[in-house]
DNA sequence: CATAATACATCGACAGGCTAGGCATTACAA
DNA sequence: TTGTAATGCCTAGCCTGTCGATGTATTATG
């Protein structure tokens, strides 16, 4: 089931920031691994992905570097900065909220 | 806490929906009501909830009729059509399966 | 009597997601 | 071998919903 893309909005860097707080990972990559473990729920595509990556980037909450795989691919890695971790420990709390909230708005029907 | 507006963003139909099937509702009740039930983590605005009654109307899913209350206020009260529930169903289910993916994306460590 | 609150409405600015496209390389099947 | 799919990066322009600002009118209150 695909979901309405209004809903995605304001959570894509939040959860581009937890992916990174695990291991290094390429753009491509993210938008496979988010649409897999959501059973496609999520269907993050390139044309969203990668500006919102380079917004993290100019903010100074993630970095990025270039590396060569062992069958010679080249592919753009990111990482998390110090400043990001605090960045994403605070939208978790965010997100906490807004989630419980939804549900209190909803009679407690959703979670 | 405030929270990013652009999480809010999708939930705004289903939240009137909801509201609208308990009981008839006025706009500037509905704010009161979303802010207050959410301790202000929702801080609607009337900017974004009198475009968003408009065309949830012009889409049939709600109805409205200008009523007067006993105190002589005309409101402008709206209502669920069998339209709208149906979609408030769907919605429902698309916000549940949302917010239970963002958990996932998670660890977990939302809800 | 003035100010705040109630209650409706609209406008332009802004931002993020989408589609669609481009480019280059690698994997694979016909 | 050759063409198609998949990988992997990117950008441009459109669309849509939220915001702040603003407007109007009425009622409540100090």
């Amino acid at each position: 089931m695909k979901i309405d893309s209004d809903l995605m909005r304001g959570v894509t860097p939040s959860v581009i920031l937890n992916l990174l707080k695990a291991r290094k990972m390429y753009g491509y990559e993210m938008i496979k691994v988010v649409n897999e473990r959501t059973n496609n729920v999520f269907q993050w595509k390139e044309g969203s992905l990668y500006p919102c990556l380079h917004k993290l980037e100019s903010s100074k909450l993630i970095q990025s570097e270039w590396l060569t795989a062992a069958n010679g691919k080249r592919r753009k890695y990111y990482s998390l900065t110090s400043n990001g971790l605090e960045v994403l420990d605070a939208k978790k709390a965010e997100l906490n909220l807004f989630l419980h909230s939804v549900n209190t708005l909803f009679e407690n029907a959703l979670i």
